[in-house]
DNA sequence: TCACAGAAACTTGTATACAAGCTATTTCGG
DNA sequence: CCGAAATAGCTTGTATACAAGTTTCTGTGA
């Protein structure tokens, strides 16, 4: 489990969420791994009880698995919970990105713009991570503008599952058309053109659905079943 | 707020989560009502963590909100999160029930057809509360049958938001069209025909969409803005 | 060496004690 | 009588103690 500094603003809790989340995202805490509400919160420096509800709420998104008196595991990768994932981008995304054709604002454009930009500074720099987290806010920025802010919360969840693959993916696969599938839509959305906005959800999709079974081969152990 | 019996089998967090969940959306805990933690434990005979987990997940549903230090309240009924909760099933209940026509079992199509049955049943006897149940049955049923189980616990979420209203609305309107929806629904899947099941979801959905201003007036102190 | 019993060391679940902060009342001074 | 400051009583956030149960190790006996 890799260090996460505590920001001054958080609570306990919502420290020891980020903190958990992040490193089962990042694989640091790989898939099966025991996890134990004691050890977690004597390497966080907060007690069991923030610990524990952090715990309580990835169980609920079904990345930790709890076993009462005997122990908590992190989820092995689950293809029914990433199929899942992909089934609610494929519905959900699509559309809510058409909605955001009716709604987006000008400030919605912007905001958009700025974060495409930034994506097209930082792919030149090859700071994958930087991309990483300009990926997440983009999506959530198209929920921003369609208003539809709850419903992002909830995709989040499953979407760990989704995430943890895309760790994965990217640890053997480069794929930086994924820019470009982003200029793109925005492009679409400026345009208030649906058909094209659907066409290339279903694209973008369709490049996180690399081999599953090369990535199975290469992390076996990581898989259920 | 209402009692409600402990299970034997389930845990204090789960009990103080079912119950709490269930006086908020029959509104004995009405919204805006302000509620504590310590209150509710003695109520429910429970400590304070179990309860404090519970409130915490609803929370995270964006039925309670908390403010530390203050005191903990039942939102109020927002419009913002009806509509979501109202756009999410216009995409995803039809998205599953088009692939539960691909995808249902005999075992499925057996089940449905039980449930429907009762429904059938308690609604010469004008049991209401049992088909409230066999309706919240039926639709998971069919996200089963789809074998999106994930999706639908993620759907109950956002619902209960939905289910207020739904509550209120069964209080001035008494809706019986809602069986035939539900049989017809399963003729169509029966029939694998996703055309008429798509505009079936539609119609069953507008159903709810009383017109809200009335409910609003009846029930002002209960919404927000 | 092997089998089995028992204790010790873990796990999570729950209860309680304490900390920090907000609110409303109460009390004291003018 | 009015106002401000102190205080008591609430809230949630966090830490810790205890309960119940599982696993593992250890020691003892055959």
């Amino acid at each position: 489990m890799k260090e996460i500094v505590k920001l001054p603003t958080e609570t306990a809790r919502d420290y020891a969420l980020r903190a958990i989340r992040e490193n089962i995202v990042s694989l640091d805490l790989e898939p099966g791994t025991g996890i134990s509400e004691n050890e977690i919160a004597g390497f966080l420096g907060v007690s069991r009880t923030p610990v524990r509800e952090a715990i309580q709420e990835l169980s609920k998104a079904a990345v930790i698995e709890i076993y009462p008196q005997r122990g908590s595991y992190v989820a092995l990768i689950d293809s029914t919970f990433v199929e899942e994932a992909r089934f609610l981008r494929k519905t959900l995304d699509i559309a809510v990105i058409e909605e955001a054709c009716d709604l987006a604002t000008q400030a919605d454009i912007d905001r958009l713009e700025e974060n495409v930009a930034l994506q097209e500074f930082y792919l030149q720099s090859q700071a994958a991570d930087k991309i990483y987290l300009l990926d997440d806010e983009f999506h959530k920025l198209i929920y921003s503008a369609a208003k539809k802010e709850t419903l992002h919360a909830m995709r989040s969840n499953i979407m760990l599952h989704f995430d943890r693959v895309r760790t994965l993916s990217m640890k053997t696969v480069k794929d930086t058309k994924i820019v470009g599938d982003h200029r793109q839509m925005l492009e679409s959305i400026k345009n208030k053109d649906k058909e094209s906005c659907r066409q290339l959800v279903e694209k973008h999709l369709s490049r996180y659905h690399i081999d599953e079974a090369e990535i199975r081969a290469a992390y076996p152990q990581y898989f259920k079943d």
